[in-house]
DNA sequence: CATGAATGAGCCTTCATTCAT
DNA sequence: AATGAATGAAGGCTCATTCAT
């Protein structure tokens, strides 16, 4: 049996990821990288062919695990689909570090033709979800469509203001306002 | 009376804002705004203390004109609270670059504590503003807040979603969810 | 009047040329010539676009100087063809540094498709001039070009070869071997 | 008896030697011969202590084969001096790879003192062999040195001249130098 | 105001070498 | 005899910054 990798190729794309989420594409450098991982820079270079063959991974595994997974567990624990519209928001893999990999990801969309498309494939089939949950207590086929858009904005957006609510607490203001997606 | 400078710190600022806006902040690089504008890059040490100090005054420029301007724009033209909502959305100062600008400082503000200060104090007024708007059809106070959320969250969270809507256009789908929360 | 430039351009270049003279292309290393000329590697990229940009350089320069000048010199003291022949052995950018340079550009044209072009144009112009001091004292077409291949090569062959010479040194057999082909 | 090494020492030569002969001794790169050997580099360490090793024994190969072999296979296939020395310079080790390496090493000699020590010994036994068979058919001993060093400077300079010959091709005037100097 | 030139830190990448298995 | 993994020293290039003019 061959001994495990002593710092295996996800460890740089974990640790890749984790820079990527605090500082964006940018902050994803060998060097950084190496030393969060304690090894020297210089390894790097026995698994990867280059930086970007890495970007490229990390972006594979955020698409493998962004959404399979997610809808996966949102099903396993089943209930009906408010039910699951309600979970789908509040799935780990949409807190602390896995939201801020995924914002900053959208933003390098923005700048980067590779990256808009792997977004939109993972959008595409993100929609398709919230639309077979939506479609499932509202008949209309253009009010499903509304809400799902009113929703996914929401959960990425409201990342993106900084807003406060008067009294009370954005957790409250979010409870509220998807909930009148549900009526 | 001076001659007008013949790059005027603005010159500068404004070039810097179009590269925020293109490559988000690591793209504002003294060398290449130089190059932009055609001059060398001495000349900036000449108006700026340092690059800190151009971004500082990009966030002054975009402070002033992303609230005041905007908001006197659409109470200018007149009508009722809900032509105003919509006119607040199709509002010049929100397209083209203006949003890149926009989008690219939110994303910035989330790894950098001082934008992040300087985008509350934004998104505040402009929030105080659509209350305002959204409260003179609306009464109950928890709802004016609850679509407040809802439409700035769309306003930015769509330009970070990449999905289709099958046979409709995105801009279709912005004005039934708009409408929608004029209800 | 513009201040000289502190380290210009052709200071690069003649450091150059000397690093390749000496330890062929590869030896031309930005970080080598900066330290040679008592500067920080970083300013060279003033000057220059990359390393490829000086290389090119180094060739134009040596084109310009490895034929002309040469040729210049020689028909300036004036004589007759076979003074000539004799002068142009001798002349000075062809020992010390000069023919060092030469001999590296020869090895380097091996590989490198671009170094080979140059070379045939700088070989061709100067096998004109060979062949136009030799027709002068030759009249067989043939045999003048037989005669110019061969000075030609004792002049380039002789450094790439190490062999002694029994009791004569190889400045003399050179001397000989140059009247032998002016016979 | 042991099974034959799976990549015996003299593979590793043999590669070495085809890469000096491409690239120069700066192309000899231990990684670079293991990935054209299809074996990882961890294997050349077991088979040399070091890069230097690998350069001093395709010295030794080369000293061996290049000398010893070439007039071996000369003298085996009998023949006057005049045709010996025709052979001589078509001989199969001093075509295709063979002279590639030639060329190589003696450029290579150029910059290192060791390299240096090794081509004059394997020179000074060439031209020993080259003036044995001149001096079968002209007497004067001066006379010998000068066509053996015309002869050695065109096998070895005619590779590093790039000139045209006007209507004729290298070839052809290479055989009528050589012709001249057998006269 | 601005240029030309240079510094120095930082980053990506390559490669000889080492080491455990 | 050889692999997988890692180290460390280069070396190329970029860029904020400085400075003299």
């Amino acid at each position: 049996m061959a001994a495990p990798a002593r710092t295996p190729r996800t460890s740089w794309i974990d640790e890749g990821l984790r820079a990527l989420g605090v500082g964006g594409p940018d902050a994803v450098r060998v060097e950084a990288l190496a030393q969060a991982l304690g090894v020297s820079k210089g390894g790097f270079y026995w698994h990867f062919g280059g930086r970007r063959e890495l970007l490229d991974e990390m972006l594979d595994a955020w698409e493998r695990l962004g959404v399979d997974r997610v809808i996966e567990r949102v099903e396993a624990s089943g209930g009906d689909a408010r039910t699951k519209v309600r979970r789908l928001f509040g799935v780990t893999s949409f807190r602390g570090d896995a939201i801020k990999v995924e914002l900053a990801i959208r933003d390098w969309a923005r700048r980067d033709r590779t990256v808009a498309k792997r977004l939109k494939r993972v959008d595409n089939r993100r929609m398709a979800y919230l639309r077979s949950l939506f479609g499932d207590f509202c008949a209309d086929e253009e009010e499903v469509e509304v809400r799902c858009m009113l929703a996914f904005s929401l959960f990425i957006g409201n990342h993106f203001i900084a807003a406060d609510h008067g009294g009370r607490s954005r957790v409250d203001v979010l409870r509220d306002a998807l909930s009148r997606l549900q009526a």
